[in-house]
DNA sequence: GAAGTCATGTAATTGGTTACATGATTGA
DNA sequence: TCAATCATGTAACCAATTACATGACTTC
């Protein structure tokens, strides 16, 4: 009960703005939710029946050209998503391995945590780098309610990734000077 | 094969200090891995009796008292532990979901997401306080490896907490300003 | 003697990924 | 024509949690 399967909610969520494929869907997902969240399509196209059936998502399939299967929210969906978004939120979760790695640096030794680090910290770099574009982008759009929303989570992601960047510094300087 | 199991070696990485039952285990993993990586009885005992039944733990009985069952780690085991540890790290994953809510925040409102927000940097808060704590302990204690290891992991939990809350104000500012 | 912690485990469930299969459409 | 992308799905697998069950020891 405490972990009611999320995906739901994501899916909903962007059916609120506009119809959409499956794939179109997971495009999403990895484009504007990946740092913080995933879907991949063997949990979407399921879940998107499951939806159907429940009355939540329409499915219209097009006559012409691929024949694709364009999902919509019902009223019902709607309020469904409203529901979840105002319950308190039940998990935030980080799982970094990199830490866990650290953590027992011991016994891999000075030499080998640093190796960790450097991959960390480039792979923040350009994560980094990547949000920034995108919050440079949403700034000069015409601003409104979505957009503003997207942007709050994209500077979370600024400001948490400086600050790995920042520790990084400190955990190499520590572990060089012995 | 990309996501092989952790369970095993947040194990092998504790039994690495000294012999534990798996209830120490447990505690050992709420007391310092608890914010960025978990572990269950359920996944604990289990992987337990496998590691035994692989050479890598050996089990012994206490005779007297309670009859704990105490591990220790063998040298297959301790070779196996480095052996992951000098692998490239697979996944850091973050997943949040006041993340997530902020993202579709334009479905709840302003009202809304502020609570969110204001019990996001509650939470915050208070790890923070809590890892401040651990980091001066740590720091007051003479400094050997292990504990370096252990204090760089706390310095990040601090450093990214940190940011966390000053996103928080500026999230405030944002929403309440309109 | 009651509450709390120490201590070990199992069964059921589950949310989710990975890998595979298939084929249409588009653009170089 | 060939590669890339668009597009939909399924089957197998899996790591892990939750909830439950049991009971001994300690401390007030």
């Amino acid at each position: 009960m405490a972990n009611e399967k999320k995906i739901n909610y994501v899916i909903l969520g962007f059916l609120c703005y506009e119809p959409l494929t499956g794939y179109e869907i997971k495009k999403r997902i990895d484009n504007s939710l990946s740092f913080f969240w995933g879907g991949s399509y063997g949990s979407i196209y399921p879940t998107l029946d499951t939806l159907v059936s429940e009355g939540c998502v329409e499915k219209e399939q097009e006559t012409s050209g691929r024949g694709k299967i364009i999902y919509s929210i019902t009223e019902k969906g709607r309020t469904l998503l409203k529901e979840w978004l105002v319950r308190p939120v039940e998990k935030d979760e980080l799982r970094y391995e990199t830490l866990l790695k650290l953590f027992f640096g011991s016994e891999l030794g000075r030499e080998g945590i640093l190796v960790h680090i450097q991959k960390f910290e480039k792979k923040t770099r350009d994560a980094l780098m990547l949000l920034e574009m995108y919050a440079a982008n949403l700034e000069s759009a015409r601003p409104d309610e979505e957009h503003q929303y997207y942007l709050l989570t994209v500077r979370f992601g600024i400001e948490t990734y400086k600050a790995y960047l920042n520790w990084c510094q400190q955990a190499k300087t520590v572990l060089q000077q012995g």
